[in-house]
DNA sequence: TGGGGTCCT
DNA sequence: AGGACCC
């Protein structure tokens, strides 16, 4: 039989078990090579993840502000360590997180740049933000970590494309395994789920050009079935570049990390996993031939046990969060030692002025909702941070300022104290009701999407013959679980 | 080891 | 409110 024949029947025939409709209506036939001969439609469990993580975020954005800088070894500084240096400065020795005197020492003409005003930052985050959404379209999840990183659930437009048939074989990128060994041996279930990934790696290709056209900054990108592998691939090519990563191989690709590398498992975790599991058990690999579940369970506990399986075999089931407003606004300083409150007068105005600030933009991008709780954190020297929280008072400086001193006083603080910083933040947000009926949120998510597309932008399912106001009571219900 | 954030307990 | 994690 002639390889296209034999597709487009497995296809109908796949379609036909999974959606109950035999109906195509379309004769013609991808191009199809070889290595998808036994290709059906793909199945819809799986998921296609794409983790965006800007360069060396912070210098990038000060070298798009100030282009002489780009041949040169750039760092941005707070306080007194480099947060993040571009590759130049990295040639040379340079690290996140080193102290800036090691910095200098390893490379004297290293160019430092103060980046505690995350304003530029924040700025530049949102213009990405952007194109990534302009991109996806307003019902897909996106998901901020950070603000130099994105994940991307792109599983619906992956699928949309597959259906249009409005796609290449070939990946762009990077392929993890290299794409000569990739077919081999896969199973009809795997070569859809490759190509899948392929198609998003095409997306992904569109979404990195798309940054770079509107914020002239550059990206990695990782494209995979889960988030976990998606961050892992986004990392395994860098700069600029990005590399999907086959589902088959994720668990040998996991195997060989060293336990720490798991996204999730922090400076507590490891150690605590080499007290419990000892020196031998140093990456996923090791775990999983030296335990099975059960006995994972007794030593960490059924739900920790069954996180820290699935992240050693590669699985997340976690889902990309629709992160649309953050739920907290805090500003925070940090600071050599503050010992009256003389001073802590100063740091707190300035602090509850920066916040008054931030919760001005706030309300542009998210009308209509306030803080109902203001915490207030602070530090104590050589200690950990303590927090309180109080109503929210008016947004005025004067008020913050009063709550802040006043929280701190019944926090026991006293003179002569010895502060290394302070913060404040508002959270707890609430929405201030929209009129029954007037559709804030529709009109947020524009009418005409809803009109075409029926379906919750939160969620993707289908929102079918309900009140304004019914619809935007399950956006927000969604919103929430998001 | 900053100046932010998230979620879980 | 604290503590783990992420960047």
């Amino acid at each position: 039989m002639e390889v296209g024949k034999q597709e487009k029947l497995l296809k109908e025939s796949h379609r036909a078990a999974v959606h109950g409709d035999a109906e195509d209506g379309d004769d013609h036939v991808a191009p199809v090579s070889a290595t998808f001969m036994t290709a059906v439609e793909p199945v819809a469990t799986d998921r296609v993840v794409i983790a965006i993580d800007l360069d060396c975020f912070y210098a990038q954005v000060e070298i798009v502000a100030k282009p002489e800088l780009r041949e040169k070894p750039v760092a941005v500084t707070q306080q007194h360590i480099i947060v993040t240096c571009n590759y130049i400065a990295r040639k040379f020795g340079c690290r996140k997180l080193m102290s800036t005197a090691d910095a200098v020492k390893s490379c004297p003409e290293l160019i430092l740049i103060n980046g505690e005003d995350l304003t530029r930052y924040r700025a530049a985050n949102e213009l990405v933000h952007q194109a990534v959404r302009g991109v996806c379209g307003l019902n897909t999840r996106i998901e901020k970590l950070g603000l130099d990183e994105f994940f991307i659930d792109a599983t619906h437009i992956v699928n949309e494309t597959i259906k249009s048939k409005s796609y290449n074989y070939n990946f762009e990128g990077f392929v993890y395994p290299a794409m000569d060994q990739l077919f081999e041996g896969s199973n009809a279930e795997d070569v859809e789920t490759e190509r899948a990934l392929m198609v998003g790696s095409q997306l992904a290709s569109r979404l990195r050009a798309k940054i770079l056209e509107d914020s002239e900054l550059t990206c990695c990108a990782g494209v995979a079935s889960n988030k976990m592998l998606a961050k892992l691939a986004a990392n395994m090519n860098k700069p600029n570049s990005q590399t999907s990563l086959m589902p088959g191989v994720a668990g040998s690709y996991v195997s060989d990390l060293p336990l720490r590398k798991l996204p999730g498992v922090g400076w507590k975790a490891s150690h605590e996993f080499r007290q419990i599991f000892g020196d031998e058990v140093k990456t996923a690999g090791h775990l999983r031939s030296a335990y099975n579940l059960p006995q994972l369970e007794n030593l960490l506990g059924s739900k920790r046990a069954a996180w820290l399986w699935d992240l050693a075999r590669g699985e997340d089931r976690t889902e990309v969060k629709n992160t649309i407003a953050t739920k907290i606004v805090s500003v925070e300083d940090s600071f050599k030692s503050a010992k009256t409150w003389g001073e802590v007068q100063d740091l707190t105005l300035k602090l509850c002025g920066e916040l008054k600030d931030r919760l001005k933009i706030d309300a542009e991008l998210h009308p209509g909702r306030r803080a109902s709780t203001l915490r207030v954190v602070f530090r104590k020297a050589k200690r950990n941070r303590e927090s309180r929280s109080t109503p929210f008072p008016d947004l005025e400086v004067d008020a913050l300022q009063h709550s802040m001193i006043h929280v701190l006083k019944a926090s026991g603080i006293a003179e002569p104290f010895h502060l290394t910083l302070l913060g404040v933040g508002a959270c707890n947000f609430v929405n201030l009701v929209p009129q029954p009926g007037t559709g804030r949120l529709i009109d947020f998510f524009s009418r005409k999407q809803l009109a075409k597309a029926p379906e919750c932008p939160i969620c993707n399912r289908p929102l079918s013959g309900k009140s304004n106001a019914d619809l935007n009571q399950h956006i927000d219900t969604c919103l929430e679980q998001s």
